[in-house]
DNA sequence: CTGGCAAAGATTGGATACAAAAATACGTAT
DNA sequence: ATACGTATTTTTGTATCCAATCTTTGCCAG
């Protein structure tokens, strides 16, 4: 948060940044009420950018916006996570099909790097390079809106991994399948890279649907 | 919608409408440049409603908005089209498929109301029907996100068939391909809708990508 | 004549001010 | 005691105002 002496740009996308990385990492409860005037205080400003900030939020699913009513933070269900699960399962593979033949040898070792990384980090970074690391893959498919769906879809899907990061078995398997997707890429086999990518969405899917039906 | 005394509720969705429609009709030229003030004299209210709305529509794709530089008409172009082509192919089987063993015998006569008026239309009320249609079949999918997501994408396609409605062979295409794939939602045959589905997206993808190379 | 620079105008982003609607608290009547 | 109605308070939606940026126009130098 840069918010010294800034009197001028584009806050609004600040602020939504702000609250989306903190909305994701479960910073807020599910049915958290959003005061626009308590953000306002938070961010030093008025408002009128927090409004904007929220009205982007409530499109990319994070909060929920009822008119004369405010904002609330979006929330979580089992029928969501799948919804979402299915729709990042058409959106991926599309994605990566146009990426592979795009994909540089840098972009693959920088994609492998996060991998690396993940391997090692702490849980609650789980999330964000599983993120990254999807994005790596994909960024090359010269389809900016079918990426920035994709991001956001990522947001919304990173919300539910907190739920379920701690279970270790379910990161293992994450990251074996990660491995085998990477290698594939490697190959330039878009075929099987597709495949790979498919069957782990829905296995992770699978998995963390498992998990919240035993959380219960 | 000239409503003057409407001094309380949610302005800014009025009037994100009434410029969606604009914009999916071809009111504006793409790349037209609109002028918060020039719009708020236009629907009677103050620029803040109007920065509102041209916030929910950039959201939506409709409209791209540069910081201090104000908003402009998104463009149309090829790729643009291509890219939203390939994400409704994936995303609207994914809805079909949970729709049809929803479908109610009246949701299907409803549907096929729609593609009786298709025919007999004019042109100019073509890509309306059309998304009506689509939507029609896949609304019972139960899945709200994936249904927002593609009635975007279908505004998004409506701005593109203007440019090519008048090819008589596409429209008459167009019905056959609805009718057929009607037929088989009748039959409750979900894996041969959904391939009826994706292959008369890809088509008439084709079709209007080509009309637009000879266009040129 | 052309290219850059500067001042004036236009336009957007953000802050403050006001009005309407929702939420809350309180009091009264049954 | 509870339920309902009203007044108060809180919160959102809209309007107006100010500051900062972009654009345009005109001038001057090369």
């Amino acid at each position: 948060m840069t918010d010294k002496p800034s009197r001028t740009g584009a806050t609004a996308t600040q602020i939504a940044a702000a609250l989306r990385t903190d909305i994701i990492a479960g910073a807020f409860a599910p049915g958290t009420v959003l005061r626009q005037e308590e953000l306002a205080r938070r961010f030093h400003t008025s408002r009128m950018p927090v409004r904007d900030s929220l009205r982007i939020l409530e499109q990319e699913g994070l909060v929920i916006l009822a008119t004369n009513r405010g904002a609330r933070v979006a929330p979580l269900d089992a029928a969501g996570f799948r919804e979402i699960s299915e729709m990042r399962a058409v959106a991926e593979p599309l994605a990566l099909k146009h990426a592979i033949p795009e994909l540089t040898n840098r972009q693959l070792d920088q994609a492998e790097a996060i991998l690396d990384q993940a391997e090692t980090a702490a849980a609650d970074r789980f999330g964000a390079l599983n993120k990254a690391f999807h994005l790596a893959l994909l960024a090359p498919c010269q389809r900016p809106r079918l990426l920035s769906h994709i991001a956001g879809l990522s947001d919304l899907n990173e919300r539910y991994l907190h739920l379920a990061a701690r279970e270790l078995d379910y990161a293992a398997r994450s990251h074996a399948e990660h491995r085998a997707l990477l290698a594939a890429c490697r190959d330039r086999d878009a075929e099987r890279a597709c495949g790979l990518l498919t069957a782990h969405i829905v296995s992770a899917s699978e998995a963390l649907l498992a998990a919240l039906r035993t959380a219960d």
